[in-house]
RNA sequence: GGCCCCAUCGUCUAGCGGUUAGGACAUCACUCUUUCAAGGUGGAGACACGGGUUCGAUUCCCGUUGGGGCCGCCA
């Protein structure tokens, strides 16, 4: 890797329509490494197979890119566009007698490979088209039958120095004829992908570990084209609770999910740089100034300090690092940031939250620090806007006659302050507490719940004045009037 | 059935022959506070097992066990 500014990575999503955090994952470290070493950073999209892909599916990802901030990308190119070009290679294999085509019906394939399974017995392409006479030929191509073309793989050990597992090696003997050409005319994605990092002058594959057994038959490829190999980076996989393979069925794994919840583009990337890598020292949160140091995060960045065990996502440490991400954002940032949720969740219309900004900027100052997620502000701060939110059970303990009978008093306490605010309404609580020998937390804790619906939240005086005097009788008011009709 | 890979607290990890095995999340105390969150302090918590190599293995080698991945005319 002659000179650091001739790097060059890629990354190469399948369209499938949705994407996997796995995926992101591999396109941030193929990104940092890029942009560590001043390299370019290429979007290829892998759609060979035309009938499971549109330009449709692939959108999630563009996106997805762009929610993340990585956006400064060549490309992306289509597989699907270069088709003709595969061809050409293709053809050369078969002229030197690296490859060769294959009549078999891949159903009949299929069938003898599953039996096979199914009686513990191991199976191989057994390579009955390699060896089928002049005569049988001719009878296959006069009859039009399909025909796709395998590589005809040849007998010798392939080791490779993978960067991030060291030494890999494998016997070709174990490796069958695969395709490389379908029998429609269109490239797999072993050859497609060969001639795509050739084409494109890729100098590190990286990508993850589920293709290490993809790796050697690439290699073998390279070497039959006689073309440069680039280098290899495999990176371990994202596992689920299970520890299983990070799929569909463990549920998140969609990065528009995160997104939907509330996580932040810069905490997603914080938490996904250490699945898998370490900078080798305690730091693990790379906030400056309220947002993601990419620089930082970018020159401690090397493939030499991934690791090489899978990891397994946890959704909990994800949550921790958003919330040290929430909590030191601007504040005007925040709010801006939370007003898409306010909407989804009915708190507020776009014209109302116009009409009170302020008093939106002050809902937002008391939330912030408390918000593991954007979205948590319906179930967390709901009271601030609508009247339905939901009671604590715990309400139940502050429903004796005592308290009620302190609550109907102090009622009458909240209606003669005069300005509403935080402090006069401390006063006038801290006051009425003394008059009447009871203890200020004895009243707090009723008073909180009945206004919030919760048992915590908020500093509860400014948290008062924001809901308003009217608002706060009339709460107090209706569990009073309930409690008594019952 | 074949092949490949992996193995340090529950989880993410540091460690690259000699450490009281470090940090983070989670957890448990205590603290701060009107409550919650955040913060602070402290606790509990790991080298899968068995052989080698070595004066000495978490670290190197082999095996066992366990886990994972791949074996499509998907990518």
């Amino acid at each position: 890797m002659n000179n650091q500014n001739k790097i060059r990575v890629r990354m190469a999503p399948s369209p499938t329509g949705f994407f996997h955090v796995g995926s992101a994952r591999t396109a941030l470290f193929n990104w940092l490494f890029a942009k560590h070493h001043k390299g370019k950073f290429i979007l290829r999209v892998e759609d060979t197979d035309v009938e499971r892909s549109s330009e449709e599916m692939i959108k999630a990802v563009l996106e997805g890119m762009t929610w993340l901030g990585m956006d400064q990308y060549e490309g992306p190119y289509y597989q699907s566009k270069r088709m003709d070009f595969y061809r050409k290679y293709v053809d050369k294999l078969i002229e030197d007698g690296k490859a060769y085509y294959c009549y078999c019906n891949p159903q009949d394939l299929a069938e003898e490979r599953k039996a096979a399974y199914a009686n513990k017995q191991d199976w191989k392409y057994d390579r009955r088209c390699l060896s089928l006479n002049a005569a049988d030929k001719k009878k296959k191509e006069e009859s039009n039958a399909p025909r796709a073309v395998r590589f005809l793989i040849p007998e010798h050990r392939v080791t490779y120095k993978d960067i991030v597992y060291g030494e890999i090696s494998k016997d070709s003997k174990d490796i069958e004829d695969f395709v490389i050409q379908r029998a429609n005319g269109k490239p797999t994605y072993n050859l497609a992908c060969v001639i795509d990092d050739h084409e494109m002058e890729i100098t590190h594959v990286i990508r993850g570990a589920d293709h290490i057994a993809n790796t050697p038959k690439q290699i073998l490829l390279y070497e039959a084209l006689n073309l440069q190999k680039p280098e290899f980076a495999h990176l371990p996989l994202i596992l689920g609770q299970d520890k299983s393979k990070l799929s569909k069925r463990h549920g998140a794994v969609s990065l528009t999910w995160y997104q939907e919840q509330g996580f932040l583009p810069d905490a997603m990337i914080n938490y996904l740089a250490l699945l898998g890598w370490s900078p080798g020292d305690d730091q693990e949160v790379f906030i400056k100034n309220g947002k993601l140091d990419i620089e930082i995060l970018t020159e401690r960045f090397t493939l030499e300090r991934i690791s090489s065990s899978n990891a397994v996502f946890d959704t909990t440490k994800l949550e921790w690092m958003n919330q040290q991400y929430i909590m030191q954002l601007p504040r005007s940032h925040f709010k801006n940031l939370l007003k898409p949720f306010i909407t989804e969740y009915d708190l507020m219309t776009a014209q109302e939250m116009e009409n009170k900004t302020d008093w939106l900027q002050e809902v937002c100052d008391l939330m912030q620090p408390r918000l593991k997620v954007l979205s948590d502000i319906d179930k967390q701060g709901r009271f601030f806007f609508k009247e339905d939110f939901e009671y604590d059970k715990a309400i139940e303990k502050h429903l004796d006659e005592k308290t009620l009978a302190t609550m109907d008093k102090f009622l009458a306490e909240m209606q003669r302050i005069e300005s509403f605010e935080q402090k006069p309404i401390e006063l006038a609580l801290r006051g009425f507490a003394d008059d009447n020998s009871i203890k200020a937390r004895e009243l707090i804790h009723p008073l909180r719940v009945f206004t919030t619906g919760n048992t915590g939240g908020p500093p509860l005086f400014a948290t008062l004045e924001l809901i308003g005097k009217e608002r706060c009788i009339s709460r107090i008011e209706k569990i009073l009037k309930q409690k008594k009709e019952k």
